[in-house]
DNA sequence: ATGAGTGCAAAGGCTTTGCATTAGG
DNA sequence: CCTAATGCAAAGCCTTTGCACTCAT
């Protein structure tokens, strides 16, 4: 976690961009987190920043490959550290209350699964760029 | 699908709701979708219909289970027809041009999945409703 | 008849943008 | 130095709500 830095910064010096404090501020938070945070979220935890500066960092951050949104159905998006700094995982996502945490598959399954989904992919011509596979329900706080 | 019409009343009338002639519309412009629609495509597709009679009716048909509420990295969100109404499927979602469309999987593979999935959820207390597998990526037109 | 459904317009709330100022490299 | 980044305020835009009217049953 201590070159979470570093690789951030290089990451984003290679897309033109520079590793602000407000930029650390946001990756420390996400690394920090137990759960990904809502930008609500993220932004009671730095009241000093702006809304709009998240938002922007958001987005730079996502574009550099530093960090992922999460889309649930929940009213808003979530963010985390991107995959190959934390490994690839899934989503259980509580449909009550949006709360979205991770589990893995074993790598059998993770394998299998990732053969099928190229079959797929490349039957139709698409390009795939990974897949999301999530387990929707409640938790057990909300039943 | 001349049926579809049949079981949509019976379930608005299980949910103390009433099968309209804008519900219907909705209905039956999902059915015969290519894809599934964003609110702002459905909209054009039915220009005499108000929005908020839109935002409406989808809850309502999303609540009696016969329409279902994609979530993808999108902008908007795109409505189906509920799987049990269509079949089981996945999703293939291009990062591009947000277009969404289905595959599957084969049944051994599906089942696999399902078990596992199963596992997880039980091992942590979690209620699952049912899983969501999207391949992401860029889709033909767009790379 | 009678309450749900509808449409229009206005309000709401998250997100984005403009612009002057600050700070990174 | 010189440009990107920041913060504040204003604008945007999708979505929701209020309210009077209409239609389904």
């Amino acid at each position: 976690m201590s070159d979470l830095h570093g690789l951030a910064a290089a990451r984003l010096r290679a897309d033109g961009q520079r590793y602000t404090a407000n930029r650390r501020a946001v990756l420390e938070t996400l690394a920090a987190a137990e759960r990904p945070p809502s930008i609500p979220q993220l932004l009671a935890a730095r009241p000093d920043l702006a809304a709009s500066s998240l938002y922007r960092n958001l987005a730079v951050l996502e574009r550099a490959g530093i960090v992922h949104r999460i889309v649930t159905n929940d009213e808003f998006a979530r963010f985390e550290l991107a995959e190959d700094l934390t490994g690839h995982h899934h989503h259980r996502i509580c449909t009550t209350c949006g709360a979205v945490d991770d589990f893995t598959l074993s790598t059998r399954l993770e394998a299998e699964l990732e053969r099928a989904l190229g079959r797929v992919a490349s039957r139709s011509g698409f390009k795939a760029n990974g897949h999301r596979l999530d387990l929707v329900g409640t938790c057990a706080r909300c039943s």
